[in-house]
Order: structure tokens, then C-alpha cells, then sequence
DNA sequence: AACTAGCAGTCGTCGATTGCGAGTGCTAAA
DNA sequence: TTTAGCACTCGCAATCGACGACTGCTAGTT
């Protein structure tokens, strides 16, 4: 345990350093106000910090930066969270609140506000629900031998495939096909939707199949396509002046899956995670930190938001942020869902 | 006018720097097999060629680096096109002939496939339909006063927007109103998508009029939502070691609309168009070439398909590349689009 | 016992200096 | 017209030293 004065010179030292990204002496801690100590005094403290593992130093006679331990500790105990302004709230609010938006759009919209509020990397993935519900089953013509099924999920989810077909079918009949297939099936889960509910011809039957297979599928997809923004506001961050680090974030980007993969594994309970630096797996993101949370409505739809940005952005900023975004998006989200 | 043994030394210029990415001197381009001169006399051809414009010297004493003229010169005269290798070709027709894809889809895979190819990013933009032509249209209900209206279009193009009810209507009625608007209005263009053709109660007419006005803002759109894929390999690329043009192509790519009104800028008539450098307007985009060709089926549905890259790109190769993709993407988008 | 002043010592940064080599332009000869 | 030769120009990388930001330690003070 950290006596009141070393927590109050890591403090010092993490918000220094976040602040001016490069390593904190003994002075400039003495020279805050709420420490009348002497610059001695904080290098024991500093020397014993050490020592415990929450800061180093890039060399002998620099200044701290703290380590992954140490930035643990400040976000945990020491940051200062800062709400977001009342008019940075009403202003997402009513970026978000446009009742005319699909649940896409939703998470791409919130998407594209939260990097101006945090300088951060904005991560999104759109609402999943974890039991689709069929609510309309369309079957359009495409070409002769070519229809599209569309299949129309509770929430605005849409799935489109398309399909070819043995042998030319009318549009009327493919029209009287999907209203009586919507009207059978409606409101029903992958589970239920089987064919041995009602009488189906054997083409019916067929897409039945297709469609439940679809459903399947995209249930055990873990999460929505994810949407990210900011990368110009990362990228003035002050770390990136290094091509190589710059390069890590962009690989991380392009292969999604990847990214998704650490999603799921920060994501450990409700509430607002943060991960640093070290603390996730993949050695290239030891440069960054992640602070992220769920939303949607607990057990039907839930979806991801967070923000990916160096070890030293402000969580005391960023993490009041996402923990609002995920509140308002959980309620707009719930009103649609219903 | 060029003399032919000026124009070799460009040639060997060009291929040079592109190689090498540093200015290429007298006894290099000497020892080119082909050129049987000493390194003297090309340095008086080099000098001639400063002179006209084709190429320019980083300092007094350095060899030749080429200008946008330089360029130019090179990809309409001299640059030996590379088509692609046969396997090279039959992989991505495997990848894109996969009928159950949407036009979306297409468009997405085929930016996944340039990067490889070219080294280069890729910028592609998904069909784009200048009538657009209603094929069913169903509404959804979401909530007690909440229907997604839907409209499914010609090619498989979907417009989705939230229409909020004055008053609660039984999802019957949901259907019903789909059905019959769906039968008077099937194959109709915008312009056709009057309420004056039938009867219609108030709300059928209101539906009417939001979808003619969907349609009509779609089609207002220059292109559609633009695809890109392959940061990490233009960032492979030696030029970027240098953050500053790194940060320059983010800020191009996360503007696109401001992309979309470059490539209208390029986009001047059929077949693959080059784009080097200053020729563009944009002064962030000068050290930067565009290859880009229209592709669809014209007077129908059209879109672009396209690298960027740095002016160094290799051209011979690029240009076969993206011809070969605007080929191969009309063809399957004809298909589909009967 | 806890703190602090003072001081020697460490180490990175910045600017100036230098040598090297790649490559030129020019001249004079072939 | 071409070429060999040569003096000259620059950029680049390495070296060096001065500077200053810090530290760790010691000895003295509270």
C-alpha cells in the first residue's frame, strides 16, 4: 500500500506526464502546490516508487514516466474524473436522438463524436442482438434465374443474400412467397424457424433453410462489423512522431477480426475497462490503452464503445466520456429495440 | 519532341528512382545495358532534360530525380505495361464471381484485392445507379409509433430510413400498405413516383412522397459510399518514413467526401485515367499519383475503381491492374444488374 | 528520525566541425 | 559529337564538447 504522499507523487508524476510526454524531475513535483517538500524529499519517494514498479526511468539521471503498474494505480485511485461539459452532452445528444437512424448509422455517428471529445481513436461496433427476430422475409428478382432474399430482423437489422434458383419463378409468385413466409414466420427465432411448422413447396422449404442458416450464422458472428474514427486525432498525438508505432496502429486497424478479438478479451463485466499498454496481449498495442464499455439492453442487444489512444491520454477525461456515451447509446438503442 | 536516346535516359531515370527511391546519377544510367555511352554524355542529356522540365536535382551535385512532367512523359510514352500474371487474374475473378454477393460486398472485395496487387492503396466506389428504380417496398414496424420504411431497389441496393407515425397502425395495415404500393409502384424511377397515379389514403401519399424523396437524394449523390482498403501496404512504401505525409493521406481518407471530389476531378472519360502529382488539385496530394477507371455499365450503373499511391508507383504494372479490375467488376456488375 | 541543502556525477541533446563520397559541370582532347 | 579528367559542390554521418536537466549521496539541520 502507498502512503498518501508517494500516491500524491505518482499522481503528480502521471498527470505531468500526460501532460508534457516527457519525463518528471524532483523539481517540477516540488513545485506543485500541496506537496511543501523539497525536491530531496520527492527524489526518496520517487527512488522508493521505483523500486515498487511504478515508474522508471529512461535513463540514469532522467525524470519518472510511469509504467503500466503505475498507470493502473492513477486510473484506479487517483484520477480526477472530469465529466464532460453540459454542452458537449446536449450536443452528442442531439447528434444521437435523430429518431430516423438505423442502428448502423447510430454507431457510426457516435463513432465520429467521440474522437473530438477524447483525441482518441473512437471504437463502435453496432448493436448485436443475441436472439434475432425475423420480422419479414422479402424475395425480390434479380435476374431470371437469381432472387434476393432479404430477411428483416427486429431492431433495423437487415440481412440480404442472394440466391439462385433451379428454374425461373414469377414475380407474383415470389411475392405471394414472401408474404406468406413473413406471415408464417414473423416474430420468430432462428430456433423456431423450422419447416415443419406449416405446409411449404419444396423451393419455400429451401429458403426456409437458407434463411435459418443466415440467422445462425450471424448470431455466432461475436460481434457487429466494428466502425472506427479519429485516426487523424491519434495521430496528433505527440508519440506518433515515430513511423513505427504509427505503423502498429494501422495493422491493428486493418485486419478487424483482430481487433475485435481484443475487444472481447479486455472485456471482462459491465461498466467502464480500461486495459494498459502491457496489460493486453499483443505486444504491438504495449504502446496504448483502451477504455471501453458496453451498451445496449442487457440480455437482447449489446454492443461495444470505447477508445483506443496512448498510455498517457486523460482518463480522467476520456473515461467519463465513454461511460456517457454508452449510457446515451443504451438508451437510444433500447427505444428502438422496444 | 524527345530524342529517342533522351527519352532512354528518362526511361532509365524513372525506373531508377522508382527502384531505388534516390536520384539517379550519370554512371548508373551509363551502365544500363542499351544506353552504350559514356557517363558524360548522359550528363549532358541530363542537363538538357533539366532544362525542358522532365527531370529536376534535389541539390547542385546530385543526379536526376523525375518531375510530374518527367512522369508524365513516362506512363503515356515510355512505360512498359506489366499485365497482371494469369494466376494473379483467376484468384480475384474466383473472389468476385461469387453470385451471392451484393453490389456492396463487391465493391469491398474488390478493395481488399487491389492492395496486394499494386502495393498501393485502394480506392473503390460501389455501383451507382443513375436511375434508380423501386422494386418493392415494405414497412417494418419498430414501435408503437415507429416503422422502418424500406426501399429495395434495382441492382441490390437498399434505402432504409425511420418513419415516425402520427397515430398507431396495426401491423396488418403495415403489410397491406406495403403490398399495394409495392404492386403500383414496382419498376418506377423517382420521377415516376407520383400520387397522383391512384387512390391513396393520407399516410399511403406521405410514404410516397418520403420514398420519392429518398430516392431523389440518392440519386443527387455523385457516387456511393467510397471503399478503401490497404493503408499498411501504401505505408510500406519508403516515402512515409517521414510522419508528415503519413498524416497528410489520413486526412485525405477520413475527409472522403473531399476523396469522392477528387476522383470527379480525374474522372474525365472512359478507360483508365493517370493522375500525377501537382496535376491534381489538391496541394497535400502532390506527392501522390491516382490510376482510376470508371467501371459498370454505362448509362446504367457506374462507379470507380482506382489506386493511390506515391508518384514512384509502378505504373506498368498499376495501370493493367486497375483496367483489368474495371473490366472484371462491369462484367459481374452487368450480370446482376441484367 | 525525518528532512533538506549542497555537490559531484550521469547522461541525453544540440550545434559546430570535419571527412567522405557521390555526382556534377566544365574543359580540352579524341 | 563524344569522352576523359578534374576541380568543385553538397549532403550525410561521425565526432566532439558544452550545456543543462536530473539524480544519488552525504552531511548537517530541525
Amino acid at each position: 500500500m502507498l502512503t498518501k504522499r508517494k500516491e500524491a507523487v505518482l499522481k503528480a508524476i502521471v498527470n505531468g506526464y500526460i501532460d508534457t510526454v516527457s519525463p518528471v524531475g524532483s523539481q517540477i513535483i516540488a513545485g506543485n502546490q500541496g506537496l511543501s517538500v523539497s525536491p530531496a524529499t520527492i527524489r526518496m519517494e520517487m527512488a522508493s516508487l521505483e523500486e515498487d514498479g511504478y515508474i522508471t526511468r529512461p535513463h540514469t539521471s532522467a525524470g519518472g514516466i510511469p509504467t503500466d503498474k503505475g498507470y493502473r494505480h492513477y486510473v484506479e485511485r487517483l484520477a480526477e474524473r472530469r465529466d464532460l461539459a453540459p454542452r458537449e452532452k446536449e450536443n452528442i445528444q442531439r447528434q444521437l436522438r435523430r429518431t430516423y437512424l438505423d442502428q448502423e448509422e447510430l454507431a457510426r455517428l457516435a463513432a465520429t463524436a467521440l474522437p473530438k471529445l477524447t483525441g482518441s481513436l473512437a471504437l463502435i461496433t453496432a448493436p448485436k442482438a443475441t436472439q434475432l427476430r425475423l420480422k419479414r422475409l422479402d424475395l425480390v428478382p434479380v435476374q431470371e434465374l437469381l432472387v434476393m432474399l432479404l430477411l428483416i430482423l427486429q431492431g433495423t437489422k437487415i440481412i440480404r443474400h442472394l440466391v439462385p434458383l433451379p428454374e425461373p419463378v414469377s414475380q407474383q409468385e415470389l411475392i405471394r412467397m414472401g408474404n406468406k413466409l413473413s406471415d408464417v414466420f414473423e416474430g420468430v427465432t432462428s430456433a423456431e424457424l423450422d419447416v415443419t411448422y406449416t405446409e411449404l413447396t419444396p423451393l419455400e422449404e429451401e429458403i426456409v433453410d437458407l434463411a435459418r442458416d443466415l440467422m445462425k450464422a450471424e448470431e455466432r458472428l461475436s460481434y457487429e462489423e466494428l466502425f472506427f474514427d479519429g485516426l487523424s486525432e491519434l495521430f496528433d498525438q505527440p508519440e506518433f512522431s515515430e513511423a513505427e508505432i504509427l505503423r502498429a496502429v494501422l495493422e491493428i486497424l486493418e485486419r478487424r477480426g483482430y481487433l475485435r478479438s481484443i475487444v472481447e478479451e479486455v472485456y471482462t463485466g459491465p461498466g467502464v475497462q480500461v486495459s494498459i499498454g502491457g496489460e493486453l496481449q499483443e505486444a504491438s498495442m504495449r504502446h496504448f490503452s483502451l477504455v471501453i464499455a458496453e451498451y445496449g439492453v442487457a440480455g437482447h442487444v449489446t454492443g461495444v464503445v470505447g477508445v483506443l489512444g496512448p498510455k498517457r491520454m486523460d482518463y480522467g477525461r476520456n473515461i467519463p466520456a465513454v461511460q456517457f456515451l454508452s449510457n446515451l447509446m443504451s438508451q437510444v438503442v433500447g427505444e428502438v429495440y422496444q
